[in-house]
DNA sequence: GACCTGAAGAATGTCGACAATATAACGATT
DNA sequence: AATCGTTATATTGTCGACATTCTTCAGGTC
């Protein structure tokens, strides 16, 4: 037994090398078109419950039918869309009662991430939430400026996104950025049109303070109930004092990074 | 505004009407050989880093190359395959640099799920927990029975699949599942094979009966020992005093549940 | 002897075509 | 009027074939 396993393993020469350059890695074809699929699904191209043609789509995008099927097929297992045989590919509609499931699995992920950076040494801490703070000056900004409820959107999910990724989990930051999308589909999915509130501002302003000042629990605390209130938001249990109508922005886009 | 989008959605007669029965879905082709490969590699028949040939494995599955490169874009968005341009698909392999960044995400998913278990009112949680209670049974047996390692791991897989399961989010259980097969593979690209604690009965006790009391932190504070205690094993930080090595048993499977 | 270069082989990436199926429209019936 | 059955259309599911790319191995060179 314990025959070489590792084929693939990069060469070595020495015991113990370290590889000098990062390996370079061209994406594929069916890369390249998922991110395209994603980017149609949390921009508002292909909406929820829309059914994807896939001769139309893959002549849009300049690909036969074969690896937009295999691209397709990765969406599927992200729960984005939905295949049915015979029937063919639509976009899911994430219903209200998908929304408490939803958002208790992102409470999962990002709970445990801000409990990690605020974990982490202060030093440590800093060079990892650098990113993320500046993803909560662009939320600052869009809040700022107001009209633009679309921007405000992206820049809130963009923000949570951040702080998943600002741990270094690859594993965690991937199911973080399905999540993510599932969110925006939830808002697609509602008749009412996207609905943001305006007092997010403070929710994630006490969030970065209690991750800085190491206060873990805390900030995983400020997390629940944030999704609290915006889960009984979207299932109506609230009124909402403040509240802006979605507008139709284009050029809505998120960065979809996978695992290695 | 506020047209239809809900064209795949059943046809309802009055304002609201719930359904009747569970809609028949009759799973497709690429659903079968996604399950058929995950099991091969949760059973150890594609073994971490091995490479997967299309048309040798299409075959077996008597089907075509199309149909089986759709399913392992399925895999491959999972995290259990890689395809590289040109080389094709190979079994990823999980080294000592993923334990830590694997298991921390799995405590984010069965953290949140034992928490959320323990959390819920008695009458409610025993109905939930009840198949989870059988499957700690089945590691009890195997645990008793004693000489079959690789038994006695699936049991615990299984155990804390169950309990991921057991809160009902299909989201979670589809990431629970993803991570638990991760695990498996970590398992088997370790060279010296796999080693079980055979002290894991004291740790899954204590855990059921947290949760049974309603004791969710404690849950949760378990089980990140317990994993904290995996995780320096697997990097070898500590001696293990009883250990087992794994044997070869055939038939290993597990039950993979996929998003509606 | 080790390294680089080049060619042969094998597997993948992509495409087009055909068969099978679901959907929609239409007419007949109760 | 609503429902059922039939037919036609369009789309999907699957397969085989070809071009492309990677890997491997032999030969040559320093």
């Amino acid at each position: 037994m314990n025959e070489t396993r590792d084929r693939d393993a990069p060469r070595r020469n020495g015991p113990v090398t370290r590889p000098l350059v990062n390996m370079v890695r061209r994406p594929s074809t069916v890369d390249l078109i998922a991110v395209e699929l994603r980017n149609a699904i949390y921009s508002g191209t292909l909406l929820p419950g829309s059914s994807v043609r896939e001769a139309e789509v893959a002549s849009q995008l300049g690909v036969s039918r074969g690896p937009l099927r295999e691209s397709a097929q990765r969406l599927v297992q992200e729960g984005l869309l939905v295949a049915r045989p015979g029937a063919g590919l639509r976009v899911v509609t994430v219903g209200a009662d998908q929304v408490e499931e939803l958002y208790e699995a992102r409470l999962a992920i990002e709970g445990t991430a801000v409990r990690k950076l605020a974990g982490l040494e202060p030093t440590a801490r800093e060079r990892h939430v650098s990113a993320a703070r500046e993803l909560f000056s662009s939320l600052q900004s869009a809040l700022e400026d107001g009209t633009d409820a679309r921007r405000i959107g992206d820049a809130d999910l963009d923000l949570h996104f951040g702080l998943v990724e600002a741990t270094g989990n690859l594993r965690m930051t991937g199911m973080a950025s399905t999540l993510i999308v599932q969110t925006r589909l939830a808002a697609l999915s509602h008749r009412d049109g996207y609905v943001v509130r305006t007092d997010i501002l403070d929710v994630h302003r006490t969030l970065m303070r209690q991750i800085s000042d190491g206060d873990g629990p805390g900030a995983e605390q400020t997390l629940a109930g944030h999704f609290q209130q915006t889960v009984d938001r979207l299932l109506g249990r609230l009124e909402e004092p403040f509240s802006t109508v979605m507008g139709t922005a284009e050029g809505s886009h998120f960065s979809f990074n996978r695992l290695p």
